[in-house]
DNA sequence: CTGAATCCAGGGGGATACTG
DNA sequence: CAGTATCCCCCTGGATTCAG
């Protein structure tokens, strides 16, 4: 129990479930490099709904260039969450598919949108009420400053 | 589901700060920014066992350099998830703590964290061969392939 | 002690053009 | 159709320095 935060009083320090770029046990990092890029997370998802051709996931997830989506695929195939099957057609076709461990991983997509769901309120009120206290401040990522 | 992309058809193909242009799945795009970025975790797990001032996060989280502990904070403050509370004391002690919205992001990283650890090395089988296979691809990060 | 400011390298990711 | 190859911008994040 690394993560439980049962009351907020300063204990043994018994967190860090692993973490730090020297601890070598970790993985956790790797996991947030791919959840965290621009589109692992949508590539994922679509997949989630059954396999999808090349062409069918790029038109799917909006936004993504052809050299991201190649890029994006690739990661996951190497990381074992992505299978990717060629067909010796004429025009030439592929198909990608979840892996099983692919797969339990849409449960924690899941659970992420969830709970960016339920808290998107929150997290925008306290932003504008952050930035209206920090007017002279430039922390706004991705958003209008005009 | 929640993430589904549906249409998303044609437009004037803007990218939105989410990604996903005018949709309302937005918000999941700020939760997945934040908990890929390279620290936000760290201090969220850090926290997850109490407040912390600003030298104790920064002793606790091996390789954080004190613009990335401003920054990583500043932001989880902005977006609700973190309190930060200035001590008038003479020398400036400030403490960091979780908010409601902040501990509930708790058992999200704690999925993570056993996600992690329970594919880890079905991951690391799955990179080994894709890099045994692909000895001439460029995908192995931090490595030059040339 | 807690930060802000500045400088700077590396990589992510978009646009475009070309290939099998 | 399914990529690859280039160019290039910008953001992340480290190092260092200055300040309250």
């Amino acid at each position: 129990m690394s993560l439980t935060h049962t009351g907020v009083t300063a204990g043994p320090a018994e967190l860090d479930p692993c973490g730090q770029p020297e601890h070598p046990d970790c993985g956790i990092r790797d996991l947030l490099d791919r959840v965290g890029d621009t589109w692992s997370v949508f590539v994922i998802v679509e997949l989630a709904n059954g396999p999808r051709r090349f062409g069918e996931l790029q038109r799917a997830i909006d936004g993504i260039s052809q050299r991201m989506l190649t890029l994006t695929v690739r990661r996951l195939e190497r990381d074992g969450l992505v299978t990717r099957t060629v067909y010796a057609t004429v025009p030439a076709q592929v198909d990608y598919r979840l892996t099983e461990t692919g797969a339990s991983l849409t449960h924690l997509v899941k659970a992420l949108a969830d709970w960016s769901l339920a808290h998107r309120e929150v997290i925008a009120d306290a932003r504008s009420a952050y930035d209206a206290q920090h007017p002279d401040n430039v922390m706004r990522r991705g958003q209008s400053s005009s």
